[in-house]
DNA sequence: GTCTATAATATGATAGAC
DNA sequence: GTCTATCATATTATAGAC
């Protein structure tokens, strides 16, 4: 048996025992190359293995790619709500919206092979298997909603604006940076930046925002 | 032979003969089940069809999808710069941005199956194809390139925004529209509205707004 | 827990008749 | 231009030895 394969991006702590190397190869191939170019013999082989050998740990290939999603959405939240959580109590909007978009994108872009799995191969997994994870999607999605409820009477928010549509606009932006990020257009901490500021602030010129045209100069 | 078959979404108006008539079909089946799931005998089967002769107009699946994935890029380039070339010369910004964007979401939602093919299967197409194909793409976004500068010319756009990234942000939460839009949230219309009016004013209270205090009492 | 061997099926592609 | 027939290959999944 050979030793656990080196994720490309990360490391995933666990995978020591047969059916969590399975799972962390799965994911990182996955992520790799989508969800039909790999088939069980891939798998297998990274772990060493044969395809036969992977049926004594799972009953099919829908049973591994639900895993790998439902873990993926695991990882991210665990870690988003963490870091929230580690904010003081009184945390401004500006605060909330930057500390959660930069770790979700941390933990798509540098941390989880699951993560990135799953917002790469959602769209082509078979109809069952992906009505069956969109449970786990929601409850996710429910603490964006209720993040950006907090936001928005901490700071009095614009209340012109649909937090549903936003909430949707932004987690499209969070997860298609997964198609460009490796282009090293940005860092991590630069998309967050300039996510956050654009959600928060737009692009159109501030109206009397002397602090914004004091920084301005001093660039 | 049987007649040109309706597209779920919108009439496609060429496709009287063989070729045209396969790529709409192929078209609006990778659009529906992704790339992978859709086999050439799938096509055909929908064109009235065998397989083998899928070969007398085509050399292999992956031209096909060539095809469909290029002329996906040309209907909404077209379509977008139609409507932005229609404004008068001295539009501001936001109508610029608005019109773009209602043109844009209105080829992905409403009209154009090779379009929302092109966003649906762009990530599940062999690498080589997937790389021939990017020359087209990036046509497209260099001409949102060039419009985000003309705005923020126009406007006078806070300077401190990184239109590079804005871009990315915005392309993105205009084509993750085609995974929910279908959920019944909300019209073009309506996803329009929002999602110009959150990249131009963002979500903060816009200061010293009188205007948007009057309206806001209203409700 | 992993192996070998194989069943059952589906796919992209080709050859040649009509 | 479309058909039938078929090749070569790949896939998921199973059965039984070790």
């Amino acid at each position: 048996m050979l030793t656990k394969p080196r994720s490309s991006i990360a490391i995933e702590p666990e995978a020591i025992d047969g059916r969590g190397l399975i799972l962390d190869t799965a994911a990182r191939l996955f992520r790799e190359d989508g969800y039909a170019a790999t088939s069980l013999r891939d798998i297998a082989a990274e772990c060493g293995m044969k395809a036969g050998s992977l049926y004594y740990h799972f009953a099919s290939k829908d049973e591994i790619i639900g895993e790998v999603l439902r873990i993926g959405v695991e990882r991210v939240s665990d870690h988003v709500r963490r870091a929230v959580l580690a904010l003081p109590p009184n945390a401004d909007a500006r605060t909330l919206l930057h500390t959660a978009v930069r770790a979700h994108l941390s933990a798509l872009l540098e941390l989880h092979d699951y993560t990135s799995a799953n917002v790469r191969i959602f769209g082509q997994v078979p109809a069952p298997v992906r009505e069956a994870h969109i449970a786990t999607r929601d409850a996710y999605e429910r603490f964006w909603t209720e993040l950006l409820k907090r936001c928005a009477k901490q700071a009095g928010w614009n209340p012109r604006r649909d937090l549903a549509l936003t909430r949707l606009f932004l987690i499209n932006a969070l997860n298609g940076t997964l198609e460009w990020f490796s282009d090293g257009r940005a860092t991590v901490d630069q998309i967050t930046h300039e996510l956050t500021e654009l959600m928060l602030d737009g692009l159109s010129p501030r109206q009397h925002d002397s602090k914004a045209q004091k920084r301005r100069v001093r660039i």
